[in-house]
DNA sequence: CGGAGTGATTTA
DNA sequence: TAAATCACTCCG
């Protein structure tokens, strides 16, 4: 997030907080936190930090990633909250998150899985392209720190883990769907994150990779033999048209 | 036990296997087992394993901490028959499987996210509606049944489970997207599930139904106080655009 | 920044 | 509840 030295409350005065992205290999996105104490004496662990301080601060709760006192840490309580009460930014906030997670799945997930195939067809190692892209296709981790507060980690994580994780049985309501304008719910605002802030260029070139990611699949697939397949699709297609 | 890297004869030649003991912490005096390929790649977990090697081994009866083929895990999992190769009409149904996916988060998932916020916001206890929704946000289970033969559905498992499961962190790619024009994708063919083939009627209902659904859930919102909230998006949006 | 070692969370 | 999986810390 930032590269600069922040005061740190829950530190005596004097201390300083700054974190730091890492840019490349297999933890690029992840950061590193570090501690500056009033002499300037850098410290990268908690372990580090609680030796320097002694028993002169307490850090039984002292969350070294964050910064904060986090009263929890002493209890090992699981979370499975379903409370009543949380705020309307928080409702604010989901809704923001939940938008941003389709609108992930649809852009992210869908064009890497177009390459995927389009270089698996092309014949690359299969093991070797599958973990290249399954890699590329999880939910962001930045996305859970962008919200106005802490709490709403929790809420975003059970409504993303119900929507994929749940074992209840199918319902009703899936047998009918709008598939040929799915646009009509992503249109009202902006995703959280800064990351996802684009722009009409950008949009465009987007449009165009995708497309032609699509057209190579979709070649790819009829040259392997799926003629015949897709020539029952097409058959359904026109019956329901 | 060891610290040593074993053969191990149940996986093909070269792959070696390794454990640990935890030494100190709450989980001292625990193992971890650990697996190396021919090229020195570690494996932490089955199901890494099982990515990697995709389809070229069998783990249907493959255990990872003991390293051995137990035939009895085949008969508490009903399902995990696995074909060596898989077929082309396999790569053509899970593209499918796939392209229903993402459709159903598109339609389903936000459709009845919005209903659980209109609900919600009117005053119904939170606790009930959340269960009644999240019982509609997930993936139907009848679609597993649904492909050419039943072999399919370890892939099927495997492609949804990545998408959201994967512990690998994001990558640039994430950052250009095309929000604005998300149909580009869906428009090739009609999915698998005949519950799915939808008329054009049906599809004018569910348009009018979502409409509406948004509409009481942005009204909902306003009403309780996020007008400021909508107000600072809408700015960003204008400096997007 | 990597990765072994261990905590935390999920699954069976 | 333990076992399995995943995530993260911490130090090189």
């Amino acid at each position: 997030m930032e590269r600069k030295r922040m005061d740190c409350p829950a530190l005596p005065p004097g201390w300083k907080k700054e974190e730091v992205i890492r840019k490349s290999g297999l933890s690029a996105g992840k950061s590193d936190v570090y501690y500056y104490s009033p002499t300037g004496k850098k410290f990268r662990s908690k372990p580090q930090l609680a030796r320097y301080l002694g028993n002169t601060v307490d850090l039984a709760c002292f969350d070294f990633r964050t910064g904060k006192m986090m009263p929890s840490k002493l209890q090992k309580n699981k979370q499975r909250l379903r409370n009543d009460n949380f705020s309307l930014s928080k409702v604010w906030y989901i809704t923001e998150v939940f938008r941003y997670y389709v609108f992930y799945v649809l852009t992210n997930g869908v064009f890497c899985f177009s390459l995927f195939w389009e270089k698996r067809l092309k014949g690359l190692r299969s093991s070797d392209v599958t973990e290249e892209v399954l890699k590329t296709m999880e939910l962001p981790k930045g996305l859970q720190s962008v919200g106005p507060d802490m709490s709403d980690e929790t809420l975003l994580s059970a409504i993303a883990s119900a929507l994929h994780m749940s074992s209840a049985p199918i319902t009703g309501q899936t047998s009918t769907a709008a598939e040929k304008n799915p646009a009509i719910w992503l249109n009202t605002s902006q995703p959280l994150c800064k990351a996802f802030i684009v722009t009409d260029e950008d949009i465009r070139e987007q449009e165009l990779k995708v497309h032609q990611a699509r057209r190579s699949l979709e070649e790819a697939l009829m040259a392997d033999g799926l003629a015949r397949a897709a020539e029952t699709t097409r058959d359904i297609d026109g019956k329901v048209a």
